[in-house]
DNA sequence: CTCTTATGCTTTCAAAAAAATCCCAATACG
DNA sequence: CGTATTGGGATTTTTTTGAAAGCATAAGAG
């Protein structure tokens, strides 16, 4: 399960996607829309600041904005960033590999399954972006029945 | 990530599967050949047991075996048993739903991709079973070209 | 019937992780 | 300067996880 910070990560992220155009946009402002506890969401969006994914501005007419371009920012490098492994077991890691203290990796069937999980969630998680969030297939659709 | 809980759940479980044909193990036995601390085994498998996984029986002779078909036990309802959630979020969980805090199901484009993530995970883990951690593809395919 | 061998069950404890809060420093702008 | 806003560590609280202890219960052997 993802963790509520990482929940909150994403809602956070949503928010500054949909609001990309009109500059920095304030932590309160966040905070408040998306009923996400002030603090919690500063160290949050400092640690997506850290890697990159988010710029801030300071003082008057300040606030987070991208670093990058939401289309570029996938799933998995914000969840590996706050939640660590998307993989079952550390034994299955690509970003966190560890060995497995009483399984020869050689010969254990649960493995073998892991990384089939693990490749089935990347597959899935390293294409969609935030961009792809609030840009719905739903919406889409509507749109195109629309137009 | 999978608890050190369901780790263990797995791995006597493999451990029974493949004893099977010898009648009750002990609970000491598991513990000692796969490492995993007596008292948290014991628990572990007593909820196994209660699931209808597993059956035992005291005394001399005693110990734990199968209560049904290794091969009928997916890896999806140990997880479920002993971790909870197969899902990323409660609100895209079959079996643990709960309606998000603060957003519009038919709006947030997070639930639909979790969705997808749940389903790309629920096809492996639905499908493979106990007997299937033992019996490797490796292992069958090294069948295969000696015979 | 009672001794031995096992599991059954509740409770408790400790460690770690998750979630939230607090404080003050640094920076930008007018 | 003074106000608005993020920076970042320290701390606290809560929850979850991992593990152990202790006594109860059941089954079989003789």
């Amino acid at each position: 399960m993802l963790s509520k910070k990482s929940q909150y990560a994403f809602q956070a992220l949503m928010y500054l996607s949909e609001k990309e155009k009109d500059g920095p946009v304030l932590i309160a402002e966040i905070s408040k829309k998306k009923k996400i506890p002030l603090k919690f969401l500063e160290n949050i969006l400092l640690e997506l600041k850290k890697a990159g994914i988010l710029e801030s501005k300071k003082g008057k007419g300040g606030g987070y904005f991208f670093g990058k371009d939401p289309g570029q920012v996938t799933l998995a490098t914000v969840m590996r960033l706050i939640d660590g492994p998307i993989s079952l077991l550390p034994c299955v890691s690509l970003y966190f590999y560890e060995k497995c203290a009483n399984c020869d990796e050689k010969h254990c069937g649960l493995r073998d399954v892991l990384i089939q999980v693990r490749d089935a969630n990347l597959k899935l998680l390293e294409r969609k972006t935030i961009a792809d969030l609030s840009l719905r297939p739903k919406t889409l659709q509507a749109l195109k029945i629309k137009g």
